[in-house]
DNA sequence: GCGACGCGTGGAAACGATTACATCGCCTTA
DNA sequence: TAAGGCGATGTAATCGTTTCCACGCGTCGC
């Protein structure tokens, strides 16, 4: 592959000037650049990326570390960063941690060693030391969707808090009065602020929330299916099932419907993260829609703000409620 | 951040020694050993990847460009080609080419410039001037899923052919004679490949393909709300439609779904690409599925070969039909 | 007792770019 | 006419590694 020497050879000058016709450099001679030009596409020469690199200092690449890449939310997380990287002329690799600490660690870890320009992670509970190591070597790192305490960096994020008081709204109006969650693992930020958030609704509403109606899931469909059997044997079910992402919500119909049970009439279902499928199961699926896109834009924004030396804070955008069937009949959304 | 200098000089040995003892060469006196790994810990040094990938000319980062990141069967595969690539040592960097032949381009000329080990592509039509210039610098290339004739690379992909047959002949015993198609973008091989041997079978059991019945798709959601409506203005509508991805399937039944149409009472539908949410549509979706994970696994395996000198040839797996209810009752599939 | 050999280590040249600094005409100006 | 300045270009250092080669020294065989 052609190097920048080869182009200097062939265009008779030196590699400095086919440097700053290539990064366009003022104060070169119309008639250098064009034969540097010429030579260059004679070539067909790219620049090393990674020569470049080492000598400026900068890749132009993100890393985007989150929990599971076949989460719907975070697929769409990923797809709009990406969006919003490359058009501020950023690439970025995604590390799915699948929602192991360690997993997550590996990828920090080797994001880190290619030397990426900022570091954007939605953090799974755990052991955190890479993560930590990286705040400390002073690369731009942000948290998008969930945060770790302790670790100071901006945070772009939902809050869905108000979003889950009107859901539990919704379902104290639609007559239901034993409500059960599947939380996400203890230390997620958004797991402990979905059930916080829902505690306290339920308290508003004169509601209890016994033990066994909060089952502990990870975010993944097995967990929402083993959460469901559980509460189905419970010698008094709850009436709805709060699921806190769409996976786990996934689990509980798979759950329900290998029991030859329906949804809303054996059990009412609600999942944090609406998703297009959503609006295509049987039945719909009511659901609080987290605004995905401008979640991933601003975590993009926010973090070249800080890797290219602007300052930047946090972001807090709303979730909201959008009420389907599947927690029972509302005024005309049947058809 | 510490260099290999800093080490060096706190162990005080030469660079070269701590070269050694980090890339495990042999010949190092153990005492020197402890030495080095001494003042790495307690230094924190990780070596920087880019002067490592200038001086080696690798970078163990393999490319993968996806016709779109959305569509949940290029996300599983996305996930299980990172998972094969980890594994191996290498990470991967994904391009999401939203079925544009000039997004495509873009990944495919950025990934090239930064000097990735291998190429994994499933193509989209049209100009591939950057993919030719790919394979032309001799870079390992890989298709998975999709190919491009007159480019001459390992291809690994399902074969859908017999599956579709088995689906005509399925739709056929259900009594369905108006079958109808949407297609891809006309140059994507796996639609071709889909059309072509939904016609083949068709013939086989005397059914007709009218041109009115086939619609041409774009592999997303709008498209095949598009084709739906289309065919349902006909003045006779088909019996079936036959979706050659998911998303579009997903378009079908929005559209039929917003004229307060019933799937398969109005409308019978099947789709290409089975994916867990079809177990719970409104009614489960008839699907076409391909072994995802293993295509992903198979497509690493082949180009790593490539890369690390080792030759390697194209892999075919098959896909297989899972029927549901969206076709019409079976026997026994109602419960 | 001396050359050959091997082992552990260091010095320095790459890899392919960017960029500070030097150089060299040539034009302007006093 | 000579000095100064400026615009265009070249030279070389540098980024942080890997790796080839050389070197010093102890051991062994003759």
């Amino acid at each position: 592959m052609a190097s920048i020497k080869d182009v200097a050879a062939l265009a008779g000058v030196s590699v400095a000037t086919v440097s700053r016709v290539l990064n366009a450099h003022p104060g070169v001679r119309p008639g250098t650049r064009t034969k540097v030009l010429h030579a260059v596409s004679e070539l067909g020469y790219r620049p090393n990326g990674v020569a470049r690199s080492l000598r400026t200092h900068q890749t132009r690449t993100l890393g985007l570390v989150i929990g599971d890449v076949l989460n719907p939310f975070f697929t769409e997380l990923a797809r709009s960063v990406e969006d919003a990287a490359r058009s501020r002329g950023y690439s970025v690799i995604i590390g799915n941690a699948d929602e192991q600490p360690a997993l997550q660690d590996h990828h920090v870890r080797t994001l880190l060693d290619r030397r990426i320009d900022g570091l954007l992670v939605s953090p799974t509970d755990g052991d955190v030391g890479a993560l930590r190591d990286a705040v400390e070597t002073g690369i731009p790192v942000v948290f998008v969707d969930r945060w770790l305490h302790g670790v100071d960096v901006p945070v772009v994020r939902a809050d869905g808090r108000r979003a889950v008081h009107r859901l539990v709204a919704h379902l104290h109006a639609l007559g239901h009065r034993r409500l059960a969650i599947i939380t996400g693992p203890a230390a997620t930020s958004t797991s402990t602020e979905r059930v916080g958030a829902f505690r306290e609704a339920l308290r508003a509403f004169g509601l209890a929330l016994p033990a066994e109606y909060v089952a502990q899931g990870d975010f993944q469909t097995a967990s929402g299916r083993q959460a469901a059997a559980a509460f189905l044997d419970l010698p008094e079910p709850p009436e709805v099932v709060f699921a806190t992402d769409n996976l786990m919500a996934l689990g509980v119909m798979e759950e329900l419907r290998s029991r030859g049970l329906r949804v809303p009439r054996d059990m009412a279902l609600a999942a944090f993260d609406d998703i297009p499928w959503f609006l295509h199961t049987d039945p719909p699926l009511t659901a609080i829609a987290q605004p995905t896109a401008d979640l991933g834009h601003s975590a993009v924004q926010v973090l070249t703000d800080l890797a290219e030396g602007r300052g930047a804070g946090s972001v807090t955008l709303s979730a909201r409620l959008t009420a389907r069937r599947s927690c029972g009949e509302d005024e005309g959304s049947r058809r």
